[in-house]
DNA sequence: TTTT
DNA sequence: TTTT
């Protein structure tokens, strides 16, 4: 029974979240996440490897998503795997893997890219001090409003 | 720069792991692992929740795993994200998520279902108390080789 | 700034969980846990080492480890890292680390020793059955109540 | 058997790593990691608590912790728990718990403190740069050498 | 003091 | 397709 499903991430926003909000007043961010490797291939070569994750925060996290992360910006991230099910348009069935975010941190970059103006910066900057830098989930509140 | 990727599963074999043997003499195991999870709905009941996880052993791990592990058993498992690309029958460019292992210990629960008999539990039982019973691959050893 | 502590331990409990009740109702669950590891020395030997972890439970965990966890049994466990200041008998400054657990969760492992009786198994097996098996703190709860 | 004995912690040092250099060529660093949390009290206030880990990093790592890390620099450090006993002073025999790092990541944020000169900034850029930024142990290799 |  |  009692299954462990945890991800752990590091890594930099490849766009500024994208904010729903649905019915019922509950709130969905989404974003990409780019994690770098890099490895030695057999001539020893120096291989880099950019994965892409798709992040996905519910509730309280999407607003502090939309709030404070940034396009460029390097972040921890604590959640778990969901892979959904969905038909494409030709009705074939197709699936989709996911990070469903139950922590998430900023770490020390600064955001980066053609998004935010250095005054937007600021702006999160002093923000940013203000308020916690963590921001965490309560548990099983991630879970699909329907 | 510095990424993480990082996934921590503990949850139940579906299949006997399956094991290619590459040109090259690369063995690669696949096999897929459940991790059951609960949570109330609105109404305050407990609903059942089971994430299908694809996951992939390399090398030395594979070996392990064709060797130990089997059907139903509760193992953990520690690896990182790998999405891939293909195209499928219609040409069409298709993606799935993965789990590379890069270590995977038995828990103590005991193999099941129609596959092993109680001679090969015997068997395993035996081989288990003569071999370490978490097997970690080398770093970077679990590349695509090619 | 943005930090993260964050130990995962599968192993054994090395005794039944004590339980204090402090004043206000607050619970605190104690016990220890061994994780067992083992490695090769330079002659090729294996060597088996056990690693004791001081393991802490608040409120509902504590509950749930008092309830559900017995000498023996195998845990997977979540928590952070705290190091506690202390004055010892001599007036001497020590220092004490344990793990605070956030999320527990029983593994396949049957509880063994001369703690409980078969009748005792029979009881937890079936209380078990009736509840969740991951038991989770929420947030900000496992602090010290003063 | 099969134990799990995982740390991850994100955090910043405390002062440069400390490197030593036993007999047979073995070099161990340590340093000390302060990962920040926080807590709202039963008055709402915001508690702000550091939790300071003491880190050990082996061989490899040890060098790249020498090498790259300075006092005030972020990093991801993956490890295990190890508590060591020893004799103080008046032979008593005390325990000192440390983390013994399997993988360091430099994060985003610059150094800081009275320590390194903006001189020696740039070259620790510099050098990061023409270098991964992701050390990783060995597997079994950061075994205490005797 | 656990477990295999 | 697993497990309790």
């Amino acid at each position: 029974m009692a299954g462990i499903n945890k991800v752990i991430l590091v890594g930099n926003l490849g766009k500024d979240p994208e904010v729903r909000h649905l019915e019922g007043g509950v709130s969905v961010a989404s974003f990409t996440l780019a994690t770098n490797d890099h490895y030695k291939d057999k001539q020893g070569n120096r291989v880099e490897r950019t994965e892409w994750h798709n992040i996905t925060a519910w509730r309280g996290l999407a607003e502090m998503a939309e709030k404070y992360l940034k396009k460029g910006q390097q972040v921890y991230i604590e959640g778990k795997i969901r892979t959904r099910q969905y038909q494409d348009k030709d009705n074939q069935t197709r699936y989709i893997t996911e990070i469903v975010a139950d922590e998430i941190s900023m770490l020390g970059g600064r955001p980066q890219g053609d998004g935010p103006t250095a005054q937007d910066q600021v702006q999160v900057q002093m923000s940013a001090e203000e308020t916690p830098q963590t921001f965490r989930q309560e548990p099983e509140l991630n879970q699909l409003p329907f």
